[in-house]
DNA sequence: GTGGTCTAGACCACA
DNA sequence: GTGGTCTAGACCACA
């Protein structure tokens, strides 16, 4: 069990799946599951994994070929935009958190600085 | 509904508390929710509601007073101690996750600063 | 049937397991019962052994490997150190029902030397 | 709950009372509460008290007077008896739960009188 | 088989 | 009303 993240089922889906592409569990041009194995495997309705595949579709990160399944795609950069955009939101949701504890975003750039430094 | 983040129930409520401290909702000295109303509010049972509050006293973070209820530690020290270790906690998941998105550590500081002149 | 000691059932095994672990019973990193056989044992719900052994976990005095069982921790360092606040505790409630009997504190010794010279 | 000390209730409710005499919670010549009364509020069956009282005379600290109720001896010797000999069970046990930890009853004097010191 | 977590529901002491 | 403890019983992950 998991507090609601307010994102609708689908839509995590969707996250898992462009985390999967970016950290190369999936590689560029790979087949992804098929829906049912998909479905199967996050324990949700086929209908939910056709959706997700509909969206990541639509964003042009994976297509689909008639009887053979569903791919990610092997447009470089759109892999490369992808990344650029999971970063991009990463980077965000971090300052916003650390300005909720209090942390301005011009002192962020030395937090982490100092933080490499003593991790080594 | 929302995908298994691993982490127990009593452990995520702990979480919650500990931000909801952090970012000021729960203030210091403070009086939390009776284990029967958060777990109303949280939809568990009590049981688990006072698993998670035995944690947080544990630590230090809450302190009960017997048939008056559970309130937040008013010494500063651990507050801030508390502070420290979740920008602690945020700073090493957002570095794991950046490096796993193929951004090296020293690259980060540049990063933010170039997305905060961006924000601008 | 005998009268409460105040102490709650999952601290009065803590104890009984201390006890067991201070005079040999239980020897360093032996395996203690499973929290079934324990709870059959000692006639008390699974649950309540699970507290004792989680407290006597957080005391460093056992540890548990995941589908393997509980142990008696190999710390020599935190064995001892078990066995001298067991020891501690002894004296201190022996001098407190001394007291209340109208024994000193500065008589004990004194009191003792005579029982052991005349126990011979 | 409690686990089994192993002495029969009575025997427990005759150690309670002995405790409270040679304590002073009920003094010389004093009337013990009534069989009933006793018997509330220790919640066992009034008959048990009468066999607690009744071992109590046959060691000669209380005494019975038709009519009138059970009282407290006010034979100074025997009541300095039963201190003396609740004073040496005590030591007795003292000293057996310490060679369990492992400590000689040569050691004691000494354990005691540094425990003495640190303890100011 | 092992410990870990959770729910449902009860009863207790303290205030 | 408040937290603290306990039982009964279920389901889970790991080995």
């Amino acid at each position: 069990m998991n507090f609601d993240s307010g994102l609708p089922i689908y839509m995590q889906i969707v996250e898992i799946i462009k985390t999967r592409i970016v950290t190369g569990i999936l590689k560029s041009g790979e087949k992804l599951p098929s829906v049912r194995d998909m479905a199967t495997e996050l324990k949700v309705n086929p209908n939910t994994i056709q959706r997700s595949y509909g969206e990541l579709e639509r964003e042009n990160i994976v297509f689909t070929q008639r009887g053979m399944g569903t791919f990610v795609t092997d447009e470089e950069s759109t892999l490369k935009g992808l990344k650029a955009t999971m970063a991009r939101e990463k980077i965000i949701s971090f300052m916003e958190d650390m300005e909720r504890l209090g942390y301005g975003r011009d002192e962020l750039p030395g937090i982490i600085e100092k933080m490499i430094v003593e991790g080594k």
